[in-house]
DNA sequence: ATTCCATGAAGATCACCAAGCTCACGACCT
DNA sequence: AGGTCGTGAGCTTGGTGATCTTCATGGAAT
């Protein structure tokens, strides 16, 4: 069936906004993440990146500039744009996490992202107990009805878990914690649906999650800590078998 | 037809060298972190702001580009740029925090960090403790002489610490601690220089730094916590003091 | 070995076209 | 008659391409 409304543009349903800058940028960061242009090289001049991707110069510039500012090139004026090494880049950023995508497997990250959520996430639930509002409750409330009623369908699952964590770490009053919800949205993504196999997981993680809420109605510091706590011992094992299906053969360093 | 002199408008400093780009990028930054530009209005048109900075339109659309790489701005399509707020900003970023400067008391940011530092630091001191190669701790030992000789210079002092923290972060070996460093230098740098007066407290501070390198030292992760926990409630009566000194009026949200 | 210069690539500017969001104006329907 | 809705003009950003300027760099000349 082909829509054809009468007064919007015909055949014209794939990019309705050129968004060629938002792509190239993209385009060019996927390149340095899968090693196209490795870490420490120079990546061809504008004028060849602006043939190789079909845009005009000012389209790369501008792409460069952006992917400068998250640290994983450095311009060298009247020389060339170098890529930096990635303990340079931000990988806090939210869009630099999603131009990785699946290669976050090769940064050696999602350990370090769960050592540091141990450390962060049950300060944050403690301080959500004493500070969250109801209608942030509310909000987490509802964020783990979806992930109970998504619960046959992984990706709606890990939406709704990533909105539970997003709405636990805003009820947190913490804006550094809040900050964080980017690697925790990374986290999730890719460990969970390794895992989607072990329907009893879920459960019990759904289980934790609403002892969560309750925990913060009562506003109960310790009893959140430590669902918090036992949540990540979860998403451990939930990484374990992640990261175990996910590199069939170890690179070494 | 404008020509351009040398001398141009006088409206900044910002007119010269190869670094227009950074300059215009920094002080369209600062004019949104001082509210000329207040958060949810639109800033003026590009070409306006090409005049308003002397530049050309290519210079103020990537910096535009720059800052909505930040979440600072958000452009939208054919409309005009709309400044962000406050919390879609990249507050972890180093560049934004370098924009916000001493505008940090008027974020709110201070008490998040440090609530931030509680939580992460002791961890961080942990991993270290067990992690750290014997070249890290010899670069902590380094950063904590500077400390110690650099005891009345007080930007000296500041820079030492800064390096002290950050070498901690790296001997954690954990990428995610080390992201963080940005938001750890700058509640160093606005927490310290007010504190200069206290030199007992610098005094003390000296001392517990030096028990943490003694802790990696013998890669005792309960004495590195409690060193860095002491540290942090060092760090807090600096952060009151400073605050107090420097919020003679408290503005409100 | 030092100095100088040709080279080439990034930095920056300008002029222009494309496309779509706004808004006001006018026609049409109730 | 009045309100709603289509429509088009105009404005603003998105994108292109040509052009000029500025210097890092490396090789040639001294």
């Amino acid at each position: 069936m082909e829509g054809q409304e009468p007064q919007a543009v015909a055949a014209e349903q794939v990019q309705r906004r050129p968004r060629v800058q938002k792509n190239v940028t993209r385009t060019i960061a996927s390149d340095i993440c899968a090693d196209i242009f490795p870490v420490g090289s120079y990546l061809p001049r504008e004028n060849d990146l602006c043939e190789r991707y079909g845009v005009s110069r000012t389209v790369i510039r501008e792409s460069l500039k952006i992917l400068e500012s998250k640290g994983m090139v450095r311009g060298r004026s009247r020389v060339g744009t170098v890529v930096c090494g990635k303990d340079e880049w931000n990988i806090l950023d939210a869009q630099v996490l999603e131009w990785i995508g699946e290669r976050i497997f090769e940064f050696d990250l999602l350990n370090c992202i769960l050592e540091a959520r141990r450390a962060i996430e049950p300060v944050a639930a403690e301080f959500a107990a004493e500070r969250a509002t109801v209608q942030e409750i509310a909000d987490l409330e509802r964020a783990w009805q979806a992930m109970r009623d998504g619960e046959r369908d992984v990706a709606g699952f890990t939406d709704a878990d990533v909105a539970f964590h997003t709405c636990l770490l805003k009820a947190s009053h913490n804006q550094v914690f809040l900050q964080l919800v980017g690697i925790i949205q990374a986290a999730l993504k890719f460990s969970l649906h390794a895992s989607n196999e072990a329907a009893e997981r879920r459960d019990e993680a759904i289980d934790i999650h609403r002892e969560l809420v309750e925990a913060l109605r009562m506003r109960d510091k310790a009893a959140a800590r430590d669902c918090s706590t036992r949540m990540l011992d979860l998403a451990a094992r939930d990484l374990a078998t992640a990261v175990k299906q996910h590199s069939p053969a170890k690179p070494v360093l």
